[in-house]
RNA sequence: UGGGCCGUCGCCAAGCGGUAAGGCACCGGAUUUUGAUUCCGGCAUUCCUAGGUUCAAAUCCUAGCGGCCCAGCCA
């Protein structure tokens, strides 16, 4: 599935942009750009945003959407994040050609814009420490004060910032602040700070720098600078829209363009959280074991969980793009990757919680293969044999001997379907003498019954299994969600994030009983184990011969519900 | 409390003055060698509330109510 032969989406934004084109506006050209800044991994939340940005280069003839990093914080920011960031992108399927960019290459560009807006008058250095700026600022119901330093000279003011730029004052000493209006309303009006002193080498500019321009000051004018047409990002920056727009305003003589910001709602997931501040607690909390955690809503982590790209842009398809709490349940996620693997996943079968099962009319010894397909309705997937000998292991709660009501599985007595061969019926139960726990049940083979229903009898239930004899032993992982609670970031109840974490998150089973053909999987490959739900090959932890698998999502089980329902 | 934004089914979301799409979830039922898949059926007389305008309002007006964001030299 490629994100081409989808129907195209429709929203407020591409309502926008289809009547800027029909109105011939920017040529009738689009750019949008995806701003990420290289301070942390990308998550779910990131990918609607790439899906929405690249989504729409790719519907609009002759448009095209830019990687720009936004690395204004060399503090925050560490090359490996960058490195990472490209292959979230590329993984998800999107491709920004030769339009790679950082917000540093035009480090150079904004300084000299920066004097422009000093000659303007519509700048100055102001020497106040931050402890004084946040108290000048006033409150959200308080103007704020001038500074002191608000009149300077445009010469003194010149000289001053150039010599910020030699690094002639110690970090912190020193700020360029926009000229605007300290009794705005709008708190990101009462004149922002433009540039702060900071001794720090960049990641990409080395030590050119010791002065490095804010977000506010740089993101709108590099995307003048790159002729974007559509900024959009999330509506946390609606409130700084009308600085966006001053600073493009009061340089539009120098710059080719004056791009469009449109803000649309985050999303947000239910049972985790999407904070990159909390991701990275979580990260070096040890909570998770890094972030590619399969538990975390990381690009790394669902990929490692086994997500695929096209169930990632589906999802961020049908979530859609409005500026309403875009709070999303789980379930519509998990469902948006089983529709993907029904269709792509080959099946086969593996037994998590073992008992052993002794067919007792098959001799020692015995071997019989069986080529069964790899999809029930797929033959494309192909074929692969699995072996059935004397004895098995079959799912422990697939056997009962006092069965709940509608229970179809196996019972003392009763017949059940072995998928893929004979219907077997349990003749006797080994029990440990001491626990009286089920150490085996024996069972006879019908041998009739092999691709052919029995004589005079129904049988309805079918389990799965895998040779005692011949398997290979995987670890598999399953997870449920990393919280207890659908908001774990709401305060409101009292306690930290920390406190809701769910301390069964992670259920590691060590010796699964899995087919041979398991045992040789490729990472990225995903499979279906019959009844149990969508597996991954963990590529970080398996081994030759030792494969562990991530379950990335259980199947739906609607026995499962019914059970829960009558107790 | 100043400013910005949002409120259509449990969750997302169409709708833009002509009488409430769709998906997820949920509830039935059929088919099934995965209690999966598939299929078929049900699921908002009502759009945060209250007034008003209109032949006609989720859509327009007014007043409320509720939620989110902003006081980094973060992005």
């Amino acid at each position: 599935m490629s994100p081409h032969d989808e129907k195209k989406p429709t929203d407020f934004i591409r309502t926008i942009i289809e009547q800027d084109i029909a109105r011939n506006l920017n040529n009738g050209q689009v750019v949008t750009r995806f701003p990420p800044e290289p301070n942390g991994t990308l998550h779910i939340g990131h990918a609607k945003s790439i899906c929405l940005n690249f989504g729409i280069a790719e519907q609009y003839p002759g448009s095209r959407c830019h990687l720009r990093f936004d690395d204004t914080n060399p503090e925050k920011e560490e090359v490996a994040y960058i490195e990472a960031i490209k292959e979230d992108v590329r993984w998800l399927g999107f491709d920004w050609g030769d339009h790679l960019y950082f917000a540093s290459d035009y480090f150079e560009r904004l300084y000299q814009l920066a004097e422009v807006l000093i000659e303007k008058g519509k700048a100055y250095v102001c020497s106040l420490s931050a402890d004084q700026m946040r108290s000048y600022r006033g409150t959200l119901t308080e103007p704020g004060k001038e500074s002191p330093y608000r009149h300077r000279t445009v010469e003194e003011n010149l000289t001053m910032f150039r010599a910020m730029r030699a690094g002639t004052y110690p970090d912190g000493a020193h700020t360029l602040r926009a000229k605007i209006d300290m009794s705005s309303p709008n708190i990101n009006m009462r004149d922002p700070t433009l540039y702060r002193i900071r001794r720090v080498p960049h990641h990409q500019t080395k030590d050119l720098w010791c002065i490095y321009p804010t977000y506010d000051y740089t993101h709108c004018i590099s995307d003048a600078l790159e002729g974007i047409t559509h900024s959009l990002c999330t509506l946390e920056f609606e409130d700084h829209r009308p600085l966006y727009d001053w600073i493009l305003d009061e340089l539009k003589d120098e710059l080719p363009c004056h791009p469009r910001q449109i803000e649309f709602s985050r999303l947000e997931l239910d049972f985790t959280v999407m904070s990159k501040r909390v991701l990275t607690t979580l990260v070096t909390g040890h909570h998770v074991s890094g972030w590619d955690d399969p538990r975390l809503p990381t690009i790394a982590g669902i990929r490692r969980r086994g997500y695929t790209p096209a169930s990632i842009r589906h999802f961020c398809r049908l979530i859609g793009i409005t500026k309403a709490p875009n709070h999303v349940e789980m379930a519509l996620l998990e469902n948006c990757l089983r529709e993907d693997l029904e269709i792509n996943a080959p099946r086969a079968m593996a037994v998590l919680d073992p008992v052993r099962v002794i067919l007792d009319n098959l001799p020692e010894g015995y071997q019989e293969e069986i080529t069964v397909a790899n999809h029930p309705q797929n033959p494309g997937l192909g074929s692969r044999t699995i072996v059935l000998t004397r004895e098995i292991f079959i799912e422990r709660d697939d056997f009962e001997e006092t069965p709940p009501k509608g229970f179809k599985r196996l019972i003392p007595g009763g017949e059940v379907r072995l998928r893929h061969a004979y219907i077997i019926r349990c003749e006797s139960v080994l029990k440990d003498p001491k626990t009286q726990a089920v150490t085996a049940i024996v069972c006879h083979v019908d041998k009739d019954t092999m691709n052919r229903a029995p004589e005079g009898r129904k049988v309805k239930g079918v389990i799965h299994w895998v040779s005692a004899q011949r398997h290979c032993q995987a670890e598999i992982r399953l997870y449920e969600s990393l919280f207890l609670v659908p908001h774990p970031l709401d305060h409101k109840a009292g306690g930290s994030f920390l406190d809701h974490i769910n301390p069964d998150s992670l259920k590691i089973l060590n010796h699964c009983p899995v087919e041979e053909s398991l045992a040789q999987w490729q990472p990225g490959r995903p499979v279906q184990f019959e009844r149990l739900g969508y597996f991954a090959l963990d590529h970080r932890d398996s081994n030759p011969g030792r494969p562990v698998f991530n379950r990335s999502v259980s199947l739906r089980d609607s026995w499962a519900k019914e059970k829960t329902k009558s107790q």
